[in-house]
DNA sequence: GTCTATAATGGGATAGAC
DNA sequence: GTCTATCCCATTATAGAC
């Protein structure tokens, strides 16, 4: 084994960790799963993390930072809202599709964290950044397009979050791409019920 | 300890399970977590169940039913379809709020399923029956309020659960039950776009 | 710094006494 | 039929050899 920095340690295990749990789940990803995977022995751990539930803390921030990024990199700014909507909604579930492992350890790590005291507020936070981001996207949006929101951002933020957290629950479950993408392309249009001109 | 039928064991080592979960999580109601709570020892639980994964199949599909039953209780039908949608999903809405922690087993169980193989099939009847029942009830507002939708049913129906689903979820982490019930009655606003007079 | 060996704990399941 | 005692396994974490 290759001498290494514990700060390089430190980042092979995140990632090993996100392999892991991506493949089997977040319950799965002990930390002889993890070292196994990053080819490390299980004393190597120890003195990179405190403790198991530590190098999740960490997963679950990272893996929020990274949707966030991924979510502002894919979002579409149009002068026309409705395309702004559609092609950033479309580009979203892309992204999802595409890595459906990865957004699915999310959901298991706020579970995760509303079960288990000392933990409470990563979940919180994890929310947190997700509602702020999408009203921050929903904003952008109105700048881009010259209209304003008739309903409180934060309200339509939680809106989005929740049909695509839901969405993506649920074709975790059964598939059904068909239906979800058609059910993605109602929430494009009910979103624009609530743009209106921007007053001069 | 009193002398019981192996059934009526079963019966209380289902609902001490439950009580366990909705307070502690899926995670922690091991095996002699359930027994403690139901009064019982380790001994008696196997020749009850065959393994404690066998219980958590029976817990899913027993709340899957009592979900599905509470949800077809709190229908509330009108002849005008915004009445019928606006006070069915301030019920739900209510019988969640009333009992967070029951529903919040509901979505470790599914994610417990999706990770473990042969529990597949379980998540997928959960969600199958979920999906039908709503489907079910949209049929049956329609048909109370003499109106036809106008989308297919099952994508509708996909939409009202992902939003209710996704707004459970958030508010379990963030307890923002103003914002949440003002994106609710945004759904229900949603919904009625897509009904239309019936055709004679 | 690295890794083996080993604690210490908690879990599911079972054998066998009563 | 009931329950104790135990097996056996996996886990987190650590101590200490190299």
């Amino acid at each position: 084994m290759p001498r290494m920095a514990a700060s390089d340690r430190r980042a092979e295990l995140l990632e090993a960790a996100i392999r892991v749990m991506a493949r089997d789940g977040v319950a799965k990803a002990t930390t002889r799963a993890v070292v196994t995977e990053a080819g490390m022995t299980l004393g190597a751990f120890h003195y990179c993390f405190e403790s198991r539930a530590q190098l999740l803390e960490l997963v679950t921030e990272t893996l929020t930072e990274r949707y966030v990024a991924e979510v502002r990199g894919l979002f579409a700014p149009h002068k026309d809202i409705r395309d702004s909507v559609l092609d950033s909604l479309h580009a979203f579930w892309k992204g999802f599709e595409a890595n459906p492992g990865e957004h699915q350890i999310s959901y298991e790590l706020t579970q995760y964290a509303l079960r288990n005291s000392g933990f409470e507020d990563v979940a919180g936070k994890q929310y947190e950044i997700f509602l702020r981001a999408f009203a921050s996207l929903l904003e952008l949006a109105a700048d881009n397009a010259g209209i304003e929101w008739t309903e409180p951002v934060p309200v339509l933020a939680r809106y989005v979050l929740s049909v695509i957290d839901g969405l993506n629950m649920i074709w975790l479950v059964d598939r059904n791409t068909d239906d979800s993408r058609a059910a993605l392309e109602m929430l494009a249009d009910h979103l624009l019920l609530h743009a209106r001109p921007r007053a001069a």
